[in-house]
DNA sequence: AAATGTCACAACCGCCGCCAA
DNA sequence: GTTGGCGGCGGTTGTGACATT
């Protein structure tokens, strides 16, 4: 036989819990512990179900519970995390001391995840999607008014980052998308490029091959050995290797579905100028230099540390062995000064975040690829 | 000022593994 | 060994607050 029923669910209380409900279920816990929370409610003279007493006091009540908004370095752990658990919001929480699984989940449902599928990044897989970009922003946006675009250089690899297919690819499906006010661009981006001879002699743009990728990582960090504490028991190896293939899927992805291609975006304003060269620089980040930086980044190396400060205002956890790609993302450089409050460092909204996101990374394009041209 | 839309989050729902009966 | 409740978990929903029109 199983055990008698914990609760007649008839006649019992639901939804929000009242002060008096809150102080009754306090009390007692504090005074008994929480015990069998079958047995709770009743002893805890509470019209609730045991269930809802162990819910309204494991994600609410609790004293040890940390409320207020998430810290940068609390978003860092979430994102590396969930990159390697998934939506395992309790094995999350347990790393992040104070916070539940409940309120991780709503905060990356509610702000992480659109945040990365604003920045063309799958919040499932952590890996670039072609089809969440808005490549017409991309060609149309200060990315290519900057003149400051150096993925490669960024990224502590000498491969070029761009498969001139790519962009040819990308052309064309925005020229049909957008026939009739952008012909003119592709055009003339084609016919740049067959009439500058530099520009293929430079091999700006030369195709990219995937374990150019991983030796390019491996140069970065021979001896990548070194873990952070989120994902200790996680191989190096295996994150070289589904880094590998996330970005050969990647590559797949583009050429053999890119009608998925989101080209709706004509309108260029701050705000998407902006967002965009955060998602260029996302996208053009392999999820394994994350992965890499974030959860078997080696002090010792040269590096990207080196190149990201050498390369804008990088203020992160830079001294800091735990340095996580995800810094990148979120973490402030210069102005605004965020708020720090007890060595967290916070920005109130999520646009000085995507602004930060996108004075973070400037890059470099080549003279010779002058898109003012084009526009 | 009212209507409508969007966001954030607390709370509920339903499933699953464990284990007491 | 079997049954079924408990506790834990992840997904989803309801609703109040706020923003926009």
């Amino acid at each position: 036989m199983g055990r008698a029923p914990c609760c007649d669910k008839n006649g019992l209380k639901k939804g929000p819990w009242t002060p008096d409900e809150d102080q009754k279920l306090m009390d007692y816990i504090q005074k008994n512990g929480h015990g069998s929370w079958r047995t709770l409610p009743k002893n805890a003279g509470l019209q609730r179900c045991g269930k809802s007493c162990r819910l309204r006091w494991t994600n609410y009540l609790r004293p040890d519970i940390k409320r207020g908004r998430f810290s940068f370095e609390e978003e860092e752990t979430i994102i590396q995390l969930h990159s390697v658990l998934g939506n395992k919001w309790s094995a999350i929480a347990a790393r992040l001391p104070g916070r539940t699984d409940n309120e991780i989940k709503n905060y990356w449902n509610t702000h992480i995840r659109k945040r990365l599928l604003r920045m063309g990044i799958d919040p499932v897989t952590h890996s670039p999607r072609f089809d969440l970009l808005d490549l017409s922003s991309i060609l149309g946006s200060q990315l290519y008014n900057s003149s400051q675009l150096n993925v490669s250089r960024l990224l502590g690899i000498h491969q070029p980052v761009v498969n001139p297919e790519l962009i040819r690819l990308a052309t064309s499906l925005l020229s049909s998308h957008r026939e009739n006010s952008n012909n003119l661009l592709l055009q003339n981006l084609q016919e740049n490029q067959l009439r500058n001879p530099d520009f293929q002699q430079q091999n700006q743009f030369q195709s990219f091959q995937p374990n150019q990728l991983q030796n390019s990582i491996q140069e970065v960090h021979p001896a990548s050995t070194t873990t952070t504490t989120t994902a200790s028991a996680v191989p190096c190896d295996t994150f070289f290797n589904e880094a590998q293939v996330m970005q050969a899927n990647t590559m797949e992805q583009f050429q053999s579905n890119p009608m998925n291609f989101n080209c709706q975006g004509s309108q260029q304003n701050v705000w998407q100028d902006n967002v965009m060269v955060s998602n260029l620089s996302e996208d053009f980040v392999p999820v394994s230099i994350q992965q890499n930086y974030g959860l078997c980044g080696s002090s010792s190396q040269p590096s990207f540390e080196d190149l990201v400060s050498e390369n804008s205002n990088f203020q992160s956890n830079i001294s800091n062995q735990n340095f996580s790609f995800t810094s990148v993302l979120s973490t402030p450089s210069s102005s605004p000064t965020p708020l720090t409050t007890s060595g967290s460092t916070y920005i109130s909204t999520e646009d000085e975040r995507d602004s930060y996101c996108s004075n973070m990374l400037k890059f470099e394009i080549p003279d010779i690829l002058d898109m003012n041209d084009f526009m």
